[in-house]
DNA sequence: TGTAATATGTAGAAGCGCAAAGTATCCAAC
DNA sequence: GTTGGATACTTTGCGCTTCTACATATTACA
């Protein structure tokens, strides 16, 4: 069984605001911690990473400073504003209530179909 | 706390599906057994559930006839073919799965910075 | 007669994730 | 010394889905 990614809309951005509201980290960690984290379930492409990060950075959710990493290499460290700490809290709270609705649902258990 | 609906991508196809199975529907019925299973959190548009309806008929996921509702009006039945009983199996499985990476992730407290 | 609820549908716009490129550095192997 | 792999960031364009808004028709009820 590959470990598929394919994130739904939107989701992308509550993951990379918890990732990063646990310390300043740059894009690349970003995407390994996810990986790491989530069990491989998550695989964040870069193509989906970078765009999504500059998204969150034009809202104000994010902001970044370049640093030098340990390996001594230049790389841009995000971290999160203010307001991006209350849009955190907001989509997981959004999230908590969508994946109980959801959960909900799948419950049902199926009648006599036809 | 007015109820969001805003649905993640996908997920509206997964909805729709297991709503199906429960037994044959018409399309407005399948939007407001959504609304009621979930408590009010699913809200679907009739903007995006007719498309989607259309969208899984043409994908061979749903199939539909013609039918006179209990209150005596005509309105298009959907039920599950084979193959979208299938496809509900794959995506309720994959719906699971996330749920639970997002919620590892979720769940890591903040300042776990190394 | 008018309005609310039921029931289906389309068009246009906007957003998002992904593939696929490209750039550049560091390090180890050969 | 150069090749290759891992690290690190960026951009473009495609395809898909969802939402807003509108259009249409029937039934029930005041």
């Amino acid at each position: 069984m590959p470990p598929k990614s394919d994130l739904p809309q939107g989701t992308l951005d509550l993951l990379i605001l918890k990732t990063v509201a646990m310390g300043p980290v740059h894009g690349y960690a970003i995407g390994q911690r996810l990986q790491q984290v989530s069990r491989d379930v998550v695989q964040v492409p870069q193509g989906s990473l970078y765009p999504a990060l500059h998204r969150l950075e034009t809202r104000g959710y994010l902001a970044a400073d370049w640093k030098l990493t340990e390996t001594g290499r230049e790389a841009k460290f995000y971290h999160l504003t203010r307001k991006g700490r209350v849009q955190l809290e907001t989509e997981a709270e959004s999230w908590k209530r969508l994946a109980e609705a959801v959960g909900l649902i799948l419950q049902v258990p199926e009648g006599a179909a036809e």
